[in-house]
DNA sequence: GTCTATAACTAGATAGAC
DNA sequence: GTCTATCTAGTTATAGAC
């Protein structure tokens, strides 16, 4: 009954993180649901900052390995669109009705972009340390022709947009007559940003702007 | 004595908010940082989530105004990058060094966004309907060949990327290798969003997923 | 309107029996 | 490994003097 408690607290939790946030989560709250013991949480991961770490690392691991794996298979004269395929994909395809416990962990990752956690945004960022290195390159790669500073706000405006859908925050939903609530698969979801973010990352370079020509 | 007490509140609140988050803020936090006492809270404002509710609107009232106010003044044949400055400008704008209510108010506002409060994500939909009801049918205006449902999709990638640059999230500070953490002013970050946004709100349609012909 | 004092609660963490 | 019981510290909210 060792790892199964473990598993199912790391389970809860993500549900439960992805549901209400981080600090609106209590022990308390996760491991009634859980059926396990208040304690077994410090004992199987010494504090909840502990537990939050494993519940990111447990799936960011793989993840971020995938997304390594495609962005070091692309060609050196791969489109845009592929290396945003490479990025976008192995996150949103974890969006699947088949997977509820992929499809919460992305809500919850979508979101914590936001949650400014201080410590915790630290051990993500080393996390994603790797991929974000070599998305940059390929994404330089792709677009020459663009001033590094302005290559930067663009990869940033994407995340937005990327973070935003994975977070599926429904701000939207009261300016849509239609309910399409249907939360859209992440393959579906992916066709459509591709297009999107592809052209925007593409687009001319806004007039009136100093361009530093590629800093550092 | 008794207005500056409330004003002072709401001031200090906006900032602790802003740079903590909503739950990790505590009313003693406020109080003490605005050196009033720990009950003119509930004095004036009745309870914490009274408090929020109305650093909230105190700016958002004026400002989605001033979005409607931009929004009724386009033209018909306004281009795409016209409704998106009606609609982008007043908020961004508002993160001038100059006024540092307005733009701490500008990062709270966006991360608030994902901070899932039930009920307060309620009242901040009360406050932006208006907006951006005349909003969707600007868009829909400037983008005619757009089917409903992509219209949607685009738009929400749209609020994402917005959302997220008015968050102020650091995570591509990782990938940059230069620090241009300038935070640069809203009035360039306009300038940078706005052909990335219209790009991608023009790019052509994904190939491959059915489009249901304008639902409702 | 402003304060002190405190009530009523919830949080995360731990000691120690089993 | 798992449990009960408890500790400590932090929270919002309020009653009542001034």
């Amino acid at each position: 009954m060792t790892d199964a408690t473990r598993e199912r607290i790391l389970d809860v939790a993500e549900g439960l993180f992805a549901e209400h946030g981080l600090v609106n989560t209590s022990l308390r709250a996760i491991t009634s649901l859980a059926a396990v013991n208040l304690a077994a949480v410090n004992y199987h991961f010494g504090s909840k900052d502990g537990l939050i770490r494993e519940v990111f690392a447990r799936r960011l691991v793989t993840l971020n390995r995938e997304r390594v794996r495609r962005l070091d298979a692309l060609a050196d004269d791969a489109p845009v669109e592929d290396v945003l395929g490479a990025f976008i994909a192995p996150a949103l395809e974890l969006n699947t009705p088949a997977d509820l416990g992929g499809q919460r962990f992305i809500r919850l990752l979508g979101r914590t972009y936001f949650e400014a956690a201080p410590e915790l945004r630290a051990h993500i960022h080393g996390l994603y340390a790797e991929v974000f290195e070599r998305a940059k390159v390929a994404f330089a790669r792709a677009l020459p022709e663009l001033p590094a500073l302005e290559l930067y706000w663009r990869l940033h405006f994407m995340l937005g947009a990327v973070s935003y859908t994975m977070a599926g925050t429904d701000l939207m939903q009261i300016v849509a007559a239609c309910e399409l609530a249907t939360q859209a698969d992440g393959t579906q979801m992916t066709q459509r940003l591709i297009p999107f973010l592809a052209a925007g990352l593409r687009a001319p370079l806004p007039p009136g702007l100093a361009q530093r020509p590629a800093a550092a």
